[in-house]
DNA sequence: TAAAAATACTCCATAGGTATTTTAT
DNA sequence: ATAAAATACCTATGGAGTATTTTTA
């Protein structure tokens, strides 16, 4: 009969590219994931490997029992995390993916919340861009994200928490440094300099900057908003940022000026991301309701008389 | 570890509604079925049934558990069907639901053309209404329907194969009995007699007669088109009869006029439709073509000089 | 020749069997 | 009183181990 284990075999060979990395990846010995692969292939009348090869080589036939086999997993996996569920509500492991742009800023006063009111709940955070996460919470490495709602996200369950309003952030002597309000427009003929490929918030920048006639500073390309902001400062051109990024001491410490837009104002909505099946529906909903801005409750309750 | 088995165990259990019948349907014991079920719920931490209840009653948590459970063992049996068919297309078992009013019309012409073209596969046939085999289908009891397209379906792959319009049945005295054609109109005032509830023909002509202004024969209700058809022949009144079913000697039998309708030609859409996730698509394809009433070349081929 | 996969065999964990007791209508 | 589930105990299948040979890059 076909059980998980050899499933959980077969996918992992095609992980590992090789039987040897398999077992030790499935903590048996290579002849016992051997025999069960045979086993298997037995039972199916199909062979799904061509041995022998280098880095072994999945048949035709194989890749598609092995995407058949993913799905019985990830069906299986999400039958004991419902199980786990179902007695404690927030409560044991939750991996949760952030794009850098939203980590660094918003985490740090989150997250002792989070831990306050749910002390039982072992956040793992994983920081990577929304395409990296996207993969990694469709294979089942992450349970949730949090990232920009614009970003391609395919077929997931979203729940937006808040809206994030770009700001023009300038050198400050730039002409445009003691407007009480820019527009679009303002941005005209200006070199913007931007985030690298791959982020979400490059992609959201440069269709502002497309609508607004604004260009790219050729070739520099940031890796992260807080070597941007100096590089701003400095007066090596202008940029947008994220309101909650200009919340932290990184961008108080360096010298921007920060301009707001005039309506429509530029944005990108922050919210949680994740698979449609997921058991923790319930769970991600109320954990949400500390990530919005209004609701910092979990300090006054803190601070109450006992 | 969770094993496909356990899985097929508590599903047995809510299915059969107590352990002995649930053993049984596995062919176990009751001891070792108990064993298995006390097993998964330690290892689930989750109690799943409510013991010493005269039907067994499933728990909150079960029925969450239980749906996962039938989603694991839904993709395990595709995964096996994929298997199956990964080696020889149109062979062996394939579970088709039918529908009463194209069954005995279209089958008895079209399976000996199956069996020519497709000599290793195993038909398996089930007469119901739409709903019934929409339910068995989704449970996997079935593989594929076939069907009138416009019935609710539920989310579905279909395949049109042909349109079925509809003819006005009356008897030989009527005043419409020797018209050329009718127009939806000429149908005011008749008394029309249905098929019984729950068969999608019935809620088709219904909508025809609707837009007619003809009303629906007071409390008679068919519970098949070969009893509808002498019905009609005798004077009871008119009624909508598919096409296909017109072509039988039931029909020829009954003394009936058929009178076809002027365009807009009100009609059926017959079709095949199976799961999204079902492995077989490209074979369903295939046999469509068999089921098309152009491509009657099963014969052909067989009376061909060897 | 140096990896990795297959073979040969041994062992023991456990799924499943039989016999019986307990429990709930 | 009766039917069903739990318990106790036993058996044996087969999953996984060690040791070794075969294979191909």
């Amino acid at each position: 009969m076909t059980t998980i284990r050899q499933l959980e075999y077969i996918t992992a060979i095609e992980e590992h590219g090789t039987f040897q990395a398999a077992a030790d990846a499935c903590h048996v010995t290579q002849p016992g994931l051997s025999a069960q692969v045979r086993q298997l292939e037995d039972l199916l009348e199909v062979r799904l490997f061509e041995r022998g090869r280098k880095p072994i080589l999945v048949t035709p036939a194989g890749r598609e029992i092995l995407g058949r086999a993913r799905q019985v997993l990830a069906a299986v996996g999400e039958l004991h995390e419902a199980a786990r569920n179902l007695g404690q509500p927030l409560a044991g492991p939750l991996r949760l993916g952030v794009i850098p742009t939203v980590a660094p800023f918003l985490l740090p006063t989150v997250l002792p919340e989070v831990r306050g009111e749910h002390p039982d709940l072992r956040l793992e955070l994983h920081e990577k861009q929304t395409a990296r996460l996207v993969e990694d919470l469709e294979r089942g490495a992450l349970d949730l994200l949090l990232v920009a709602l614009e970003a391609p996200l395919g077929d997931v369950a979203t729940l937006p928490l808040f809206d994030d309003a770009f700001l023009l952030a300038v050198p400050p002597d730039h002409r445009l440094a003691h407007r009480k309000r820019v527009r679009d427009a303002d941005l005209a003929g200006e070199a913007v300099l931007l985030l690298e490929d791959g982020h979400c918030l490059r992609s959201q920048a440069l269709s502002v900057c497309a609508r607004a006639g604004a260009s790219e500073m050729g070739d520099f390309r940031a890796s992260s908003l807080s070597t941007l902001m100096p590089m701003v400062a400095g007066g090596a051109g202008v940029t947008l940022l994220p309101e909650l990024a200009t919340r932290t001491s990184a961008a108080l410490d360096a010298d921007l000026r920060l301009v707001p837009f005039t309506r429509p104002v530029p944005k990108r909505t922050i919210g949680f991301a994740w698979r449609r099946t997921s058991p923790r529906a319930e769970e991600f909903e109320t954990l949400g309701m500390l990530f919005q801005p209004g609701a910092r409750n979990g300090a006054s309750r803190r601070t109450r008389s006992r």
